[in-house]
DNA sequence: AATGAATGAGACTTCATTCAT
DNA sequence: TATGAATGAAGTCTCATTCAT
């Protein structure tokens, strides 16, 4: 077998128990994620996994970034609306949303994480966030432009910034708990909180 | 010993298995909890748990019920103001924030148990929670009556306590994982909150 | 069953798991000594033996303290010479020889065994052992004695002990690990062995 | 490659292996040696290692047979005094005790294996044991040699040979095991026990 | 000569639960 | 009402060894 074959075959591998440890993570919590569970589901012995990771701990940790990266990769990619920061909120949160929901137990997963590598990631409560926090300062950015074409009341920025997340953040937390809601009622729910808040910063 | 003062005497037991249970649970989290530590605790042996209860799970529904009980009643005594339904909101988001700060670790494990029987309690989502979740209905009385007074802007009432319910939740579980947050810093936020949610329902 | 019943029967099975723990040891040396063998040995399963001791370590320092006992038991009754120093350290010695050569098994896993809760038992070369240690502190009392009565040079008493109680030790382990000596060498070998480091502290 | 080159190459990977294998030998014990670490410290992959040993059990025991004969290269050259046995004595203790303390672990490993290979080598007990082992016959004539020189007292040699060197290993295995020992007293020691000792055959 | 995937056994420990007493 | 002995399953991890490549 070529080096590069052998290579590609063992990160498949890895990739395999990520994936069932994944499963285990969304139908029964991070932390009911077990060595045993993942073999026996693979049908492999459980020592093989060390082969693969260093311990438990590695795996999860993999299993948390790599989900944290595709939300993070869903998000990129939303068009500018030059003067209408409103209109760009919005479709940033729908998208942010979505992409969340997609990938809803990795979320819930990360964001409670209490690792301290992980919770230097989440943290957005602190004064200076916008520095740190890349969506925090983008957040920003679109609030300020408001205000400047006169669209937004004039506000502490950043706190501002940070009420409008944490509002469409708990939406989202709930959406992912409550489970089962209707496509409809989802829909409905999505649409007020993002128009209350916006009206909420809005000039009249 | 007469048959009242047994009854008696076996709910003191359960309590007193309960609030060790909930000790445990403050420290180290729900799934934490195990039959072992709390007898070795309380210096009883395992079996005689089961004499109080079926198995874990009722004694951990059980912790988490009377959590949740006591965060209810801790909000339930506010007063009302007649003609003013946002000072009365305000007053109520803020009394709610914190009775929760006041037993977090309980409302994150309430929160985010995806058991059933808690679930039960915990959702609000769903369409005609107002008829089914108190506090629920208590803003929509008060979405209600605003409106009535035309200081609010006409909407679906449901959808809209529950936005902002959600709101408030959203800011509450930051507050409670990101932990060390400066108190200053902690009632801007909580402001900011409150001013954006009650100004995107307001009338102008 | 009575209350002492229970005590005792409880007394028993951890006595039982520590002679089977013991086996183990003559047999493989300490740290062969597994909770699998041992229930496996006794049709046990391997928890129960959490419920008799907190965990390995207990079972192995019960073992070796138990044997360490055993030893200085059958020390402990010398008769003592007013006068003579120099016999009642020859007396002291061959009691001590003979009350290990009976124990040999265990005295060997306790010797060797280099974890801090036992070494702290049994180590003698450091400086003060004098005080922590009972049987140095009575050598050093007998040779004060000997230099007193000008029967022994003047010299460092605490290093002077140490020095002949390792050159004992070290007969006694070549004897145990040799096994198969003929008991007429034995005995050679052991006086000899007093003759020399008595003939070394004596005044001429 | 030629033949001579690949079993020189043979020779080197076996050294390189033996040489990691002591190296975990001496931090962590001969029973905490394991194909794994030593592989992963060097590189490898674990199969490997049974192309150039059968089994584990082939690499500790070349491990021992090559730290023994390190051990007794180190002792041969001492130096001879012509007329002065009890110094050379001195001497060849002490390189004998350095000698075997930077082998400490192998010379434990050596001194408690029962295995009969190796066991042959260490007997010193019996009588007749100045015929058999190179290193009591020196002591002896070194005796022999003292007590001509009117030096020593009349005894019977081979006992007193044997005496003296049980009573150096008494020290050595106390050093080894007791391990951390201010480097100062351990000179105390060494000279206190070697004092009394040839003290104790010296005439007066 | 060397790799690396895989096994199967075994290490310690914790747990919920049952059951005879 | 309460005990405590016991199980059996599960948890993480390490290891010697084999084998196809």
């Amino acid at each position: 077998m070529s080096r590069q074959r052998q290579i590609n075959q063992k990160k498949e591998t890895r990739q395999l128990i990520l994936s069932v440890a994944k499963e285990i993570m969304i139908k029964e919590g991070v932390d009911k994620i077990s060595i045993r569970k993942i073999t026996n589901t693979l049908n492999y012995s459980p020592g093989i996994v060390y082969h693969y990771f260093k311990d438990k701990e590695e795996i999860i940790e993999s299993l948390l970034k790599e989900g944290y990266l595709e939300i993070l990769n869903s998000i990129r990619d939303t068009k500018e609306y030059e003067k209408e920061p409103e209109k760009e909120i919005r479709e940033k949160f729908i998208n942010y949303i979505n992409a969340v929901l997609r990938f809803s137990d990795v979320y819930l997963a990360i964001i409670f994480s209490n690792k301290p590598s992980i919770l230097q990631y989440t943290g957005i409560l602190h004064k200076g966030v916008s520095e740190d926090r890349k969506s925090i300062k983008i957040l920003c950015n679109l609030i300020r432009k408001g205000i400047q074409l006169n669209q937004f009341k004039e506000c502490d920025v950043e706190l501002t910034a940070q009420a409008l997340w944490v509002s469409i953040f708990g939406l989202i937390i709930k959406l992912i708990i409550e489970g089962e809601i209707e496509i409809e009622q989802k829909e409905k729910l999505i649409n007020q909180q993002l128009d209350i808040i916006i009206s909420g910063i809005k000039k009249h």
